[in-house]
DNA sequence: CACAAGACTGGGAGCGCTCCCAGTCTTGTC
DNA sequence: GACAAGACTGGGAGCGCTCCCAGTCTTGTG
């Protein structure tokens, strides 16, 4: 390893030039068999790898997507949703040559830091952007620049030129509460996930809605804002209970399982007492007792779309906006009280 | 944005040189006060930011460091560790003005496509290495390359050139064990992490050395090799229960949790009838019932710690290599059963 | 008032690649 | 056997920055 190793010296050793060696690494057309042979076995043999960082210059595209994690949504960055719909992204990533760079905004400062570097085309192709909350200054300031950006998550406004990719957590909801009412429960609760975040509206909508359709009172008392977090769908229990509720709708897995905690402390049982069903079918929702019934969403594939969405927004530009919601299915387990029926 | 900001165009602007405005953009001295008044002014104004491609080719470093996390502990991410460990680790980055790349290796492919990339220099200027079980080809190609990098955990074996943080899982379960045997018990169970992981082995020596130290005997029946996942806490239970332990010592939370679950499950009462103290204190220990006893790592501050050691390593180099073993803690709630005596 | 020493500034050279164009070497065709 | 059309190849220019050196403009000193 004495000479650093180039284009142009692998060249040399092949006896072409730079050129041919630059079409041989990019798998282009127009060189002849023997000599694309004679260069991939040099490349072998020495182990190069075109530096990156030369062909981002010449090449005006760096190879890497950017995962953005808002400050609104870092404290919940140890939810399994995201090791999960990371894991997606990483994987399709890997699948399309892509590098994947993390940004995770722990303070305020980190945010101001960090934007615009990111937005003025620093050294990403795109990003993938995690919904936030309202009011987050990230969306438009993406919107601003020339950055491809994908938000995974709906936005609750100004939603019409975004691209985005979620699911349809509005019938999710629907299916869930419309099982819950055809197991029997008439007082139907709902936990909900963080005011001012669309999916926990429109799990919530789902919910509301569920009940108009089969004529069943919309009780205030029986709708209680959590959090997202275990501990939230914990204490909202202790709202919950002086209302009766005969069964419980919660928006998150993990809050389910604080729901079913508190439950059991309470001295009720699940589902017999009370059913529960939460949504996600993240790993411990099936490792719990009673085992969560639950609304299932494909956060490992919804990883791997965002990353293709991203690819084809990045190579065919954002107009017209993408925008996919997928399907979530009903995941019946014990939770809910069907099998006892 | 007629013209493409670079420094030269900002030069223009601030009737500078390019030379100038990177000193500058890079706080350099040799500057008149007055002119880099003007240059940072005009630098505000357009949002100019460096582009980091030319940067990194002309200056032979990219301000990446990459996040590895080989296939044998990949499916281990949605472990709340990691999540923790990456929090910390991109604080650090924040802080330090780098970038962070995550690599997740899913498959034996993505291995064998990637590992050379980044071994070869490629976009990072240092890695941090998920420790693995032994055989993993990962780190030898990383020592043959010229790639300074940092090991997340011990290894096995070749501990002694390779630069590493952990923390003192040894002493760590020594104080764990010991403290039950303060409590009375006699007949304490131990469920291990997965064999040829040397945190696992680590805490499994601590664990045998604070019973010959106490003259207790070593029963090979109440020791079970777990797997660091919460299922394989749960079914663990079933090999030991045969055995009648007091106590068990588990090398994880999560898996602690499952052991809890199992013994809820089989009608023993813990801590009453059984206690059990787990290792790393994770959220959920803090929330399950009862409260679990645990031995804490400082997880945060490892990730930040871990930052920190690379880029140090990055400036002077990997010799002598950085070796580091963090303090545990033992944290004592309600699963040992201490409050009630 | 001359002159050295430092403060400040500008431009050349290059980092290693891609893109493009001008060549050269094949073919096949009439 | 001449010649066009394509297959293949090489080298120039440039991506936007950093590094370095040669200047120019200050100072302060004897």
């Amino acid at each position: 390893m004495a000479k650093k190793l180039t284009l142009e010296e692998i060249g040399k050793l092949a006896g072409v030039s730079r050129s041919t060696v630059s079409r041989v690494v990019n798998g282009q057309p127009d060189v002849k068999e023997e000599v694309r042979e004679r260069v991939l076995e040099v490349i072998r043999e020495t182990g190069f790898v075109p530096n990156p960082a030369a062909r981002s210059l010449a090449a005006q595209r760096s190879g890497i997507l950017g995962l953005v994690i808002p400050r609104s949504v870092a404290t919940f960055f140890g939810d399994p949703y995201f090791s999960r719909l990371t894991q997606g992204i990483t994987q399709a990533c890997n699948e399309q040559g892509y590098m994947l760079s993390l940004f995770l905004f722990n303070t305020k400062k980190d945010e101001e830091m960090l934007l615009p570097r990111i937005a003025q085309h620093s050294f990403l192709d795109g990003v993938i952007v995690q919904a936030t909350t309202d009011g987050d200054p990230i969306i438009p300031q993406l919107q601003k620049s020339a950055m491809p950006f994908l938000v995974a998550g709906r936005l609750n406004q100004m939603d019409d030129d975004v691209s985005y990719i979620d699911v349809d957590n509005l019938s999710g909801a629907y299916n869930a509460v419309e099982h819950l009412i055809k197991l029997g429960h008439e007082r139907i609760a709902h936990v909900s996930g963080r005011l001012g975040n669309r999916p926990a509206a429109d799990r919530k909508l789902g919910y509301e809605q569920a009940l108009r359709d089969h004529h069943l009172p919309l009780d205030e008392n029986l709708i209680v804002n959590g959090d997202f977090s275990e501990e939230g769908g914990y204490a909202s229990v202790q709202d919950l209970l002086p209302h009766k509720p005969d069964a419980i709708f919660v928006a998150s897995d993990m809050m389910a399982l604080g729901v079913v905690h508190a439950l059991k402390e309470a001295g009720l049982l699940v589902p017999s007492d009370i059913a529960v069903i939460g949504f996600d079918d993240l790993l411990p929702a099936r490792q719990s007792t009673p085992k969560l019934t639950t609304v299932k969403q494909p956060i490992l594939r919804f990883g791997v779309s965002a990353v293709e969405v991203l690819i084809d927004i990045i190579e065919k530009g954002s107009i017209p906006p993408r925008q996919t919601l997928y399907d979530t299915e009903l995941i019946i387990r014990d939770s809910c009280g069907a099998s006892l029926s």
